[in-house]
DNA sequence: TTGCTCCTCACGTCACGTGAGGTGGC
DNA sequence: TTGCTCCTCACGTCACGTGAGGTGGC
């Protein structure tokens, strides 16, 4: 390829692309060259030189329209670099965590929009568990969230089962009756977890009256019959610990 | 904020913006919900929970494009998944060589579009010396970039000075008091850098009919009184090791 | 009437890529 | 005439952001 070059050859040359040339053109970061008398454009040397010098800086991260001013204003570019290096920086640390995350999610087998950390259980929780952990996400800080990671994996599959098959408008026997089921693992947990008679206390700070939102996610999510059985195994689970501190827990 | 929401409220509690809710709405990622009578869209908890399980998936690299069908089409997750992760790897490779790259430009205090690899010399390079070094990382391997580097370190700023300020138009004595200045430097490079002899022979093989390059750079960038001294040197030195091979290193 | 909140619609951003239609010499 | 190379110009891509102009109830 003897001087002058074709686009085409140019592009070869460093590289990169008869588009990418063109663009440059555009933005007027490359000088454009003599045309031939066909009108092809004929590079020299000094454009190979400018074009490896633009792809350097732009792999770097410099945006184009700063590319100009990088040239002409070394002064600045320290600054501009550190910036770039921050910006990197993040965008590597982003990139990272989503590694991780699909490789827990192909790991464990999970769906891929399961609530980040929940991989391991994602295939056990039922839909409404599932979207109501990604809206508590939103709302609750790590530490509870590791809590309520915990619960769910020492959760009984059956139990599970039961509950999230429970159908609207189930009758008063089968309600009661499930809710005796989970009820010592309710106050299990009350134990375990103190958090959990209080929930509403531990929201995140920069999440402002989302109160109501933590209700309304629950209501939202579960039937009517669900939410009775949440109900009446929460206070029998209260009877419960209120009778082993009385009895056998004294303060 | 009690359900329904309004559209800030609904990107307040999912922490992103209404552009990217409305623009979830146009792709028709995101069901639109019931209007007030005003007009304003009323989102409910089920809005919330998609909003949040399309962001995980946006936030893990999934085109939005795509995210209809990782719901739909749970089979072929695990092959895109693995798509994205190689993406991700290799989109964190490249930052953290540019990371590097720009720690090595503020360390040496070095111009952001030196050569990659030749920051901590790149301020005693003369403008042509640094865009030969432009072109030949394109044509040459890198064990040979590695050696250009460490005779470029060695290399004697004055005479480097001395050639880098040659006048197109230099006498006779100036071009010859100079090539018998360089020739001693010139003649240990020969004999620790061997390839020198033949440079061509050492071009990337990805490189095609590169040569013409090759002679076409240094003779554009240097102007012919340097080409001269080059030239002159270049014999000399030469001569130089034919001698010294003749009478002190018999083979 | 003024402010506030939400709305729609068109266009902009970033760094190019794509594709249609034309040209000039073998 | 066919093929090949290069050209221009307009529009597309990706995931939104911006900004103009309008609305409805206090």
């Amino acid at each position: 390829m003897p001087v002058p070059w074709s686009t085409p050859e140019l592009a070869s040359m460093a590289r990169t692309t008869v588009n990418t040339i063109r663009h440059y053109h555009r933005l007027g970061l490359l000088e454009e060259p003599e045309r031939s008398f066909n009108g092809y454009r004929e590079y020299q040397v000094r454009h190979l030189v400018r074009l490896l010098r633009i792809r350097r800086l732009a792999g770097l991260g410099v945006p184009l329209a700063h590319i100009a001013e990088v040239g002409a204003d070394a002064a600045s570019t320290p600054d501009l670099l550190r910036e770039l290096d921050h910006d990197l920086a993040e965008s590597i640390k982003r990139e990272q965590r989503a590694r991780a995350d699909i490789a827990a999610i192909l790991r464990d087998n999970a769906p891929a929009d399961s609530p980040p950390g929940f991989e391991r259980v994602a295939s056990r929780m039922s839909e409404a568990d599932s979207s109501l952990i990604h809206i508590y996400a939103q709302l609750l800080d790590d530490e509870i969230m590791a809590d309520l990671l915990e619960m769910t994996e020492s959760n009984s599959s059956e139990l599970a089962l039961a509950i999230d098959t429970l159908p609207a408008d189930a009758d008063e026997t089968t309600r009661q009756a499930l809710a005796e089921r989970i009820t010592p693992s309710m106050a299990q947990n009350f134990i375990d977890y103190p958090w959990l008679r209080d929930p509403l206390a531990h929201l995140k700070q920069n999440a402002n009256i989302t109160e109501q939102t933590f209700i309304e996610a629950v209501v939202n999510l579960y039937n009517p019959a669900q939410l009775d059985v949440f109900y009446r195994a929460s206070v029998a689970a209260h009877a419960l610990l209120r009778g082993s501190e009385e009895v056998g827990e004294p303060a």
